[in-house]
Order: C-alpha cells, then structure tokens, then sequence
DNA sequence: CGTTTGGTTGATGTATGTCAATATTAGTGG
DNA sequence: CCACTAATATTGACATACATCAACCAAACG
C-alpha cells in the first residue's frame, strides 16, 4: 500500500520522494499498532488533536455530529491513509475520528512528526501528499452533496471505495465485489440521505442489477451501468479503470 | 494579511514559521499582477495546472460543472488566500477556478514554488498551513450540504465570510456589513439551492430582520439571531467573535 | 431465547426544485 | 444621456425527491 499505484495520478515526478516519505514517516510510528472495535473512537472532539494516525488494516471515519443530533460523515479512510495529519497544525477539531470496523492504527506523536516535516522535504511532501489528496475526495463530495440525486451519489460511492481499494492494494484490479463495513444508516450519514432513502436506493440498484450491498458486502453486477448512473459525480482521478462510457440512466424512472 | 490574525486558531507555536514562509513566498511570485475581470477564468480544466496563485484583491472561486450543466462552487477564495497549491502535486483538475469579482493576482511558477517548498520547511508550513485551512473549510461545507437546511446554510455562508475577512484584515474587526459580489444564483451554486429558493430564503431574512443581502452587499441587521439560526452549522474557528448563544430559531416556521 | 441492532416497507408530509411570467437593475452602444 | 438589451431578482403555481413516522422483520448476540 505503500507502493507507486497508492501515488498514482499524480505529478510522476514526485514519485521518488513520495516513496522515501512514506518509508521515513514509518520509522517514526510508535512500535505499538492499536487496536480497535468498530465504534471505537480514535480521536475525540475534547481531547487535544497530539497525534496523527496511520491505518494498517479496515476502516475509519471523520464524523461529526450536531447538537440536535444530526451526523454526517466527512471523510472515510482506507488502509494506508495517513491521517489527522492536521493535529500538526490544529488542536481542535469540532469532529472526532471513528472506527467504522475492526481496525489496527499505528500512530507518531505530533511534534515528532512535525520535527521530521521541517527536517525532511521527503516527510513533508508525503505529508502534504496526503492532505491533497483528502481535499480532492472532499471536491467531490461537496459536489456531490451539493448537487448530486441520491442515487448518483451512492453509486459514485460504491465506485470510489472499488477504485480506492484497488488503488490501496487491498483489491484486485479486476475485482467487482468488496467488502463495505459499514451500515446504511452510515452510508445515508456519509450520503447526506435518511436510512430508509438509502434502503430504498438500495433496493432499486438491487432491482436493476447495478449493485447488491448486502451483509456488508459489495457486488456489483453492471460496472458500465453503474458508472453511467455516477458518471456526473465521476472523477477519473478516483478510478482505477478509465474504460468509461457516455450517456445516461437513472435508477428511478 | 499577512499578519497573525490570518494565520489564528491554529497551532500558536507555528506563527513565526507561517510568517516567514509567508514573507519567503512573496518574494517567488512573478512581479507583474494579473488583473482579471467578474467570470475571467483564472486556472482551466484543460490546461496544465503549471501555477499556484495568490489573491491580491477581490472574490474567486473554484467551480465545478458537470456535463448536463449543474455546477457547484467548491471554494471562495478571499484576499490573501493562496490557492491551486495543489499544482505541485497534481496537474489536471476536473475543475476551474473563476474570478467572482474583478480582482488581481499574483502567480508562482509550481516548480519554483516546489523547490521552495523542498528547501525552506518555513515555505513547506506555510504551503501546507494554506492546504489544510481549506479542508478545514470544506469539512464545514460537507456538513452544511450533507444536513443544514437552506436558511441554516445561508446564514452559516453569511457568517463565513464575515469572518474570514475580518481576518483577512479586509473588514473591521466591527463591522456588520460588507460586499459580498455574488449573485443569488452564485449562492446557489455555493449552498446547492435553486435560485429560486435563495430567493426565497433570502425574502425571508429580510422579513425577519435578520440580514438584507441586496446589490452585492451584505448587512447583518440580528447578528445573535443570525448566530443563532446558523448554530448547527457553525463552526467557532471560522468567527471572529465567540460570543456565541446556544439556542434555535429557524427562518421558515 | 429474549434483546438489540440493522434492515425493509408503506403511508404521509415537506423542503426544495421546476416552470413560467414579470419586474428590476445593470450594461452597452449610439 | 437615452434607448435597448441582457442579466438578475422576484413571485406564484405546481411537481417531486426525499424525510419522517411507524410498524414489522431478520439476523446477530450475549
């Protein structure tokens, strides 16, 4: 996960250096992995943001919730995601950091990773790497959000997770099933969607033969299709197969 | 804007650093300033994204259209902001950022702000200070569109950039008032709304006192109220006055 | 095995979108 | 400075995607 196609995308040129980053960074994780239930919470609201986070295997999310109980997931991470790289530069977050599976973190207490950032234009670069590539996921939820149809946005989902897992190693290139842990309620949190809009999606993708989401797991039956219901949603950046097609089809009528 | 209060709420520790990266990078941008008209395009879709740019004077934004037409506007970009930083890392973007008002810029060549970045870990921080100030930023946008309301996200906009120019030392620490040169269908595409429903909303902030937003200007008549509605939506790091009450009161009944 | 958690479905409500017409303002060329 | 035009704002009537409420089911789980 550490390897070039987790870096694909990018600016080639920074491959070198993303590479010797991503193996400095990991000298400077604690020895100890920590590990978590799905629940758990890996960073608090209250608490002071001291270190930044790497995850070695399942999966977590950035999730706030408002006061009147309204919660939305911000971001998830994958396997190899560095992240609260932010606690570098922020204390607080007005959100907390969530296992969404089982799942093993290491982590580097902030100042040390900040020594190496200012140190080691290799840490930096990997550093900022990361936070990019968050912020271009976050583009694209925001679009999605802001003016996404449910369904769209769903299936988008179910793309970006395939392509970020392929692209994480955690998948085969030419694999159309996944495990997806998460319920529906978080896929409607994640989604921006009530749970009951989320199932009813569902249902219709089942319908159609486009996706199965079901135990949580991924399988989907009709790629093309799929992509052509996200294709306004779609960024090439996020998949792993540009074999793309034009036109359209919504899932409802 | 150059000075402290810019660089607030983060990590204290990190002024000095962020100053002098601030001061450093001024010295890379091509001397002559791009001058641009309401709707120029700054940085295209198609092109390589060969600059990184700072905003001398005057509203930009990055904007995404999709290929039936929608489009999102996923950033404002106000005085001071550095942004395409991105430009060192990646080299296409799906989307375009767009003059909102007449304004001027200044332009970095990405390799030379690269080398700048690799050399000097001030130019690094300040870099990456600018990158994640804008996640920052686009978490409370993810949230706002995945669950606000129309009136909670407007007035939640109203606030954010009150806030960020007093910060950006464009508006007095005071003021109640300001220009905000965007359209109501530009709001739209900010908040994901209709047009027509800005509209609306807008009508009916006007009704209550709250704020009045009418040829391009801004002027918060209930700013507790207006705090208030924008509560769930709010985000104390993005004010400039934590003097913040607790309680609700929507705009539409 | 009861209890919890997550999923499924129907009936109904509502926030917001769409369409269409009109008013207003700003911009432009003569 | 005026007349014309295009852009923006405003409003009403109507449509709809999605939320909410409520019930029930199925699987997981201690």
């Amino acid at each position: 996960m550490a390897d070039s196609s987790a870096f694909a995308l990018h600016r080639p040129e920074l491959l070198p250096a993303l590479r010797r980053g991503e193996e400095k960074i990991s000298r400077l994780f604690d020895r100890r992995l920590r590990r978590l239930a799905a629940g758990d919470t890996i960073v608090r609201e209250e608490e002071n943001h001291d270190y930044a986070y790497r995850l070695k295997r399942g999966w977590a999310g950035r999730v706030r919730t408002l006061p009147d109980g309204r919660s939305q997931i911000i971001l998830v991470f994958l396997p190899g995601d560095l992240f609260a790289v932010k606690s570098m530069f922020v204390t607080r977050h007005p959100d907390v950091v969530r296992a969404l599976s089982d799942c093993e973190i290491e982590q580097v207490d902030q100042r040390v990773l900040r020594d190496a950032f200012e140190q080691d234009s290799d840490v930096a670069t990997r550093c900022t790497w990361q936070v990019i590539e968050e912020e271009r996921r976050l583009h694209n939820s925001v679009v999605g959000l802001g003016r996404g149809a449910a369904d769209e946005r769903l299936a988008a989902l179910f793309l970006e997770f395939r392509g970020r897992l392929v692209r994480a190693g955690v998948l085969d290139e030419k694999a159309l099933s996944y495990e997806l842990p998460m319920t529906q309620e978080q896929l409607g949190d994640l989604a921006g969607l009530s749970t009951v809009h989320v199932n009813r999606v569902l249902r219709a993708f089942r319908g159609n033969g486009l996706v199965v989401f079901r135990g949580r797991t991924v399988i989907i039956n009709d790629f093309e299709a799929l992509v052509r219901l996200a294709y306004p949603l779609f960024d090439t950046f996020e998949q792993s197969q540009p074999e793309f097609v034009a036109g359209h089809a919504r899932v409802f009528s």
